[in-house]
DNA sequence: CCGGATCCGGTTAGATACTG
DNA sequence: CAGTATCTAACCGGATCCGG
């Protein structure tokens, strides 16, 4: 037994021994939404040094909740993967998702607030389907935020299905330009606004490629109270 | 926001901020299993310590989880209610619980075992329907265990449903005596298994009152997967 | 008994830098 | 890319004590 642990044979106090560590649950987000390298945690808990973050990987291990696997062609690289037990902690941290959508904040404070996180996160689990019919560049401008990040690059190719994120022009023409404030973006990607009902106000403007507009406006439909979360049922399934 | 925050303006993590904090989710089992006074909380915690405890309730307090009452006739004495908000975290620790029956150990360990904590917990949540006719006396009997903590009594009063526990002989003549192991009984009232199933295997002997003997049998067929804690159910609807 | 507060030593987490 | 190392600050556990 753990050296700090509550001492109950209880399911529930031995579970949280395990799942109620500070920031475990946002880093079992990450594995159940699909990331599976140590740097893609990384920028996913930018807040949590890579000590702790190692330590919490050989925790959730020892635990068999995750295993690590060598990574295909790429020798001495290893990732994390959900064992049966990890896809397991699903419902526990969809309850806290959609305890916190009732009832924490649902104006996001300006420290809550931060581009990079954002689009790293919008980089890694944006659904596109249905895909665009060429490569896609699309343009964010954060009119709020100062010059320099105020301007992202999203490029969605549809042969590798891979989307590829820059902070500088990446020279492509670019096909959409969405201009938006970062309030009202993070509030959709994350369940508490719809971007129908941002756009129909004017909050988001879309300019060029209509046929880009349109699945642009599919890809966003995140309206089912988790954001983009909600997408991770089908990936433990 | 407060200060260890993960700045993520997301459910996940700003409901994890709260809920996922060492001690906290067992807390919440017992604020849901109805205790509301501090030293209550205290017995069902024994490891945490007081000042801990009071910290984390201030903390429930402060994010809209719990609220403090005055007793009714006893000034100067306060009480813990769950607002909506934490009767609504029922889920999140309900899927804990069901992960842990699933995924964690199965045969608790001799340091899980506590027969003060075990007896605690039955005396304030055993669901006592149907009622005894008179006042039942009941003595447990872990003939596994020393002298000095092999012997309890539950005493049963069906006029106010109120449950005392003793340690020492109540002078009461003993209705039912129960004999069997602290593991099966914890196990049984965890949920890890049946209360049927160890009486056929003779780990559990029961001899006395056959009217008692058979309502026992009922208060105890906790056999649906959560243990007692299943009762919470009634209790936040 | 009830509901904490205080003090102190050990553990954990954060910040930053560094390495193969 | 995938982590360690190091140092400091915050937190936790255990014991004791205190006012009603």
């Amino acid at each position: 037994m753990a050296k700090g642990s509550y001492k109950q044979f209880c399911p529930i106090a031995m579970a949280s021994e395990i799942v109620c560590t500070r920031w475990t649950a946002v880093l079992l987000r990450e594995l159940l939404m699909g990331s599976t390298r140590f740097n893609d945690l990384r920028r996913s808990v930018p807040r949590m040094s890579p000590a702790l973050l190692s330590k919490r990987l050989k925790d959730l291990e020892e635990a068999g909740i995750v295993y690590r696997a060598p990574v295909e062609n790429e020798p001495d690289v290893e990732e994390y993967i959900l064992t049966q037990s990890g896809k397991d902690l699903f419902p526990v941290v969809e309850s806290l998702g959609i305890w916190g959508t009732r009832w924490v904040e649902t104006e996001p404070s300006l420290e809550h607030l931060d581009p990079t996180l954002l689009m790293w996160d919008i980089r890694r689990h944006l659904n596109t389907t249905p895909k665009p019919k060429k490569r896609a560049t699309i343009q964010f401008i954060y009119s709020d935020l100062p010059k320099q990040n105020r301007n992202w690059w999203l490029i969605v190719e549809p042969e590798t299905e891979k989307i590829d994120l820059c902070s500088i022009e990446p020279g492509f023409d670019v096909n959409l330009y969405i201009s938006t404030d970062l309030r009202t973006m993070t509030k959709i990607w994350m369940g508490f606004e719809t971007f129908a009902k941002a756009y129909n106000e004017d909050r988001i403007l879309l300019t060029g490629d209509t046929d880009l507009e349109e699945k642009i406006k599919i890809w966003f439909s995140l309206d089912n109270g988790l954001g983009h979360f909600s997408r991770v049922k089908k990936l433990v399934a």
